[in-house]
DNA sequence: CTAATTTTGTGCTGTAAAACATAATTTTAG
DNA sequence: CTAAAATTATGTTTTACAGCACAAAATTAG
């Protein structure tokens, strides 16, 4: 993909942050954006590096996650064009806590976080644009911590499934989810082991709370699957 | 408490914050300024309500919590003289998404958010003092996410034990806890039942990793001590 | 100071979810 | 196209931890 590619793909999504730029600072960014096409399960970066760029996703499918114990990973947070992340570490001047990867054939662009740090200084609504994102994910994350420590298994994955249908939606259909994850990857969001997650994606089958094909999955009654959330 | 004393503490404490107004900034904060006073377990603040102040804490301790299914809580954040909070659910234009409550007598200074975001407008250095510090916290909470989850009982009551520590430091005996908790908030601190706090703080002391004397807890062997929140 | 209430401490029991095992199916690689 | 590897599926066993019960001790209230 060529830069002149780049900016239409850019000014054409409803990319945020792009909106907060006067020309001269769409200037820089594109003089420094440098565009990475990533494969299927490519580490973007890795916990414990130092971060550099400011990651926008354009197209395909990311998730942040956290190696736990004995190779167990937690996903932290799902992507989606136009999102940004990777900035988080650099603002807190610590290593990478958490990785990314492409959860599918992904095109991202890299901004360099010191050019990001110098425009922000010049551009107040680039400030805000930081702490708003931030302070979303935060709450995001403080809840996200009771759920995973107190549901039950049924209310973990009735919940990682409104997480995916909140996050990449339904396909044209109104009703299949719009990713294909694994089920590993299923259960890393929803902490639990992959031969739970599968036993219980079937109960939910049985229950005609969702219809199973492969890895497509089909939210046949969302109302009941929000009550397992909150109560099951 | 009136407003010189106030001004004085502020001053004298490392206030950061306070450090990065000018003496005109300083002057609005002074004026708006709020001391409140919460007794013992006072709620401050409560999950859904509508943010309004920076709070700042001058004297005492702070817990953060979120209350989960059956009552029980979890705690995510502790806070120590002088450090703020309450800021996050204003800035995410959301309601609160869980409460904060004084562990022993308190003295805090509620600053309306609406002036701190009129200050920010002006002074580049109070938007990365929130950049910086929403980072940090979301590191923070995306690491508790996978030691909650993923530790054993052990492990988790080990690391809330460093977590005080680092918190709230030593008395000057370099080995007992400065902070005075019930087991139940130990318990929502280590995400487990106040019968395996109390079992587990046990069995540390027959180990002879700690010492209890009623709510004191003295660390005797924190290498050890962290080694088990580490292997668990 | 005494009674009432809360907190702490321990044992016993039940169970949710991990661990393990083993096919069946699908995907990937040569 | 075929073999190897990975993923999905399901049954069985084990165990970490919650739930419950009940003293003992400490704290609070009248």
């Amino acid at each position: 993909m060529i830069k002149q590619a780049l900016e239409k793909v850019i000014s054409e999504d409803l990319a945020e942050l792009w909106k907060l730029l006067d020309s001269e600072e769409k200037r820089q960014v594109t003089d420094a954006f440098v565009i990475h096409n990533f494969k299927k399960n490519e580490i973007i970066y890795h916990e414990n590096e130092e971060p550099e760029y400011l990651w926008c996703l354009l197209k395909g499918k990311v998730k942040i996650f956290k190696d736990g114990i004995g190779g167990r990973a937690q996903i932290l947070r799902l992507i989606r064009p136009v999102q940004y992340f990777g900035y988080r570490a650099y603002f807190a001047n610590e290593p990478y806590v958490s990785s990314a990867s492409a959860f599918e054939p992904s095109t991202l662009g890299a901004i360099p976080m010191e050019l990001v740090c110098r425009m922000i200084e010049k551009n107040m609504k680039l400030a805000w644009f930081f702490i708003h994102e931030l302070s979303r994910n935060l709450g995001g994350s403080d809840t996200k911590i009771v759920n995973l420590t107190q549901k039950h298994i049924r209310g973990r994955l009735a919940e990682a499934l409104m997480v995916l249908k909140d996050n990449y939606g339904y396909e044209d259909d109104g009703a299949t989810l719009r990713i294909y994850m694994s089920r590993e990857d299923l259960a890393n969001l929803s902490n639990m082991t992959t031969a739970n997650a599968i036993r219980t994606l079937s109960t939910f089958a049985e229950e005609k709370v969702i219809v199973l094909d492969g890895r497509c999955i089909k939210i046949l009654n969302e109302a009941q699957l929000k009550r397992i959330s909150k109560y099951g």
